[in-house]
DNA sequence: AACAAAATTGCAAGCGCTTGCATATTTTGC
DNA sequence: GCAAAATATGCAAGCGCTTGCAATTTTGTT
């Protein structure tokens, strides 16, 4: 049993220091109530001892936990597989934020109204509010709680007059960006990768969508193929992709991972990116910039949403009533669409 | 300051029930002390009431805190940057196993000797153990953490003889399967990309010593590179490499992110893959199967892993005293290095 | 119907910390 | 040198929950 840790305590402190335990907190805790020689012999024999105050009791006391949980909904089946790059990007840009200001990140990834493990820190008192990165499948669901418990900030599909404070980026125009710059470069058959079930990803369809209306172009639903974010599997869900070919041209991927799966089935099928056809992809994953050829995308600001999540989360425990926002999405240019109708060559499968 | 979220106590639930608040308590938490009936009824009051039990004095009472820190001591400059898959993988394994024993996830990027933020949310009494993902430079200070606080299992470069919990691929064998690999395609001149300063580096680069001892062949060290695990750093640092082509015929790059960023610069400098050099990589990572070429690598059980690390640590906290562990890494070849000698073109930059 | 045993419930102390208020202890003004 | 005003400390209650033990009610037995 060397395991068990014997943690000192105020009252130890207080004994070795003769002082009351009141004192002592009020030393370690910076209060102008205790005599500067008093507080630094304290600090001292606290130190030398190697006490550090129970947080949990000290929070307890105070009504408070200095922790944010931070939630990514995740299905069940497809917990195993997020390697996307996005959520670490999201989640590293959240770790700063709160740490930054004192707070400490619960990890979840069930959402509270799982039937396996419901409940969740926030509503068992041990947080003092929630972030969920994602709204998925479950938007009406989040919403709701979001309403009825107040401290939560989403990341999502953010629509400008929401009553809860959602943050995202600008969905619907960056696909149409996405899909004006392909439309641009002269392709007029263009794919959409994604699984348009969540919500996000639903407003890039849209985007998509009034891209090819703008255009004068049509929706050609066999072109429309739902596909999952990981990539093993968006590569399986697109391999039938490449026997339409030469039915179309272009491809938008709703994230990077779905691209990087796409290109590699169609290299396989002997059909060239981006001389026969044009991807772009979303998120900007930094692999991207890297991989052959690299990806055209859609840049989401993730730290700068991050940290806006986290103030306005801070803000509404503080008792503001912080807007949703939708933050602007931009466009990156890099080699998977080619440049120009001057790259294009006259359609065909090569073997 | 709707935002004041006005909780309910167990007293209120005892009151409305009629009974104390003991007899709640029991009831909530399963004690065969409360009548059936009586239980039913509190259960039901509490749910219609929305009420659950606040787990930070629950856990202050019980002198617990069922929450496992899970730290990743990443330097301040690159912390910005991991967006290297492994991280989430682990993360995620780690997340789901602890959850699945009931255990909160506390996130934690400074170590707990960090000046910035001195401490750590397991010192301060906020979790009861710690697991550490990755030494990187602080080998000692978490091997005498881990000496001095028990509760601490390391992710890392495991030594069958470490006298604390370090669980860890064999990064010796792996980074040797590698190097053979690409010694058996026959290739002689091979390269090392990583930041040996980091210890589980140090042991790939160990093992690929090794490997080249084997072989008769000398490590040449201008074709040892310290390349830092960021990818766009990687890509940065690498760029030099390509210049000295044809010294090397192959590259064994610490991880997949630098094996990509490297081939990116080859494939600029118009050297082909696996043609002219072979690559093999570490981590396995997604994308890796996708990208072009695909990349052979060594295979990490992270998922393994992290299960195993929580089952470690959960049995320290109930006293036992688990052994450190290597687990096997596993060479998965794919198309970064060529398949035989018959692919080898003879040696020339190509324009 | 009376009594011991078994089954329920409540009391109160305690987890480690904070803080309003009362109680010293100094310091200052005259 | 003494009251008044600062300045330091300590007391004790309280944060929301658990739990050993005592008190009460129910059940089973003859």
């Amino acid at each position: 049993m060397s395991a068990k840790p014997v943690l000192l305590t105020m009252g130890d402190i207080a004994r070795m220091a003769g002082v009351s335990e009141s004192t002592v907190s009020r030393a370690l805790s910076g209060s102008p109530l205790v005599a500067e020689k008093t507080r630094t012999r304290i600090l001292e024999l606290a130190k030398t001892a190697g006490y550090s105050v129970n947080e949990q009791a000290r929070n307890l006391a105070l009504k408070r936990t200095q922790t944010i949980e931070v939630i990514f909904p995740i299905e069940r089946g497809t917990l195993q597989q997020i390697s996307d790059p996005f959520f670490l990007d999201m989640l590293a840009a959240l770790t700063d934020e709160l740490t930054a200001n004192g707070y400490d990140v619960l990890l979840s990834k069930s959402a509270p109204w799982d039937e396996e493990r419901p409940g969740c820190a926030f509503l068992g008192g041990r947080a003092d509010g929630v972030i969920f990165v994602g709204q998925g499948r479950h938007k009406s669901k989040i919403r709701d709680f979001a309403r009825t418990h107040k401290r939560v900030v989403v990341w999502g599909a953010a629509d400008a007059d929401d009553d809860y404070c959602i943050v995202g980026s600008d969905n619907i125009r960056g696909a149409q960006m996405a899909v004006d710059h392909m439309i641009g470069l002269g392709r007029k058959s263009i794919a959409f990768l994604g699984d348009r079930s969540l919500t996000e990803i639903a407003q890039r369809y849209e985007g998509y969508k009034q891209a090819l209306a703008n255009a004068g172009l049509d929706v050609n639903d066999s072109l429309v193929l739902s596909t999952p974010f990981d990539i093993q599997k968006a590569r399986d869900a697109t391999t039938a992709l490449a026997s339409l070919y030469p039915a179309f041209d272009a491809i938008f991927a709703a994230s990077d991972m779905i691209a990087i799966a796409t290109i590699a089935n169609l290299r396989e099928a002997g059909i060239h990116v981006p001389e026969d056809v044009s991807v772009v992809g979303f998120d900007d994953i930094p692999a991207g910039a890297h991989v052959n050829p690299s990806l055209t995308t859609i840049h989401q600001r993730i730290r700068h949403g991050g940290k806006l999540m986290v103030q306005k989360l801070l803000g509404i425990i503080s008792g503001e009533e912080p807007k949703p926002e939708i933050i602007e999405a931009e466009l990156i240019v890099r080699q998977s669409c080619g440049s120009g109708r001057a790259s294009l060559r006259p359609k065909s499968v090569e073997a």
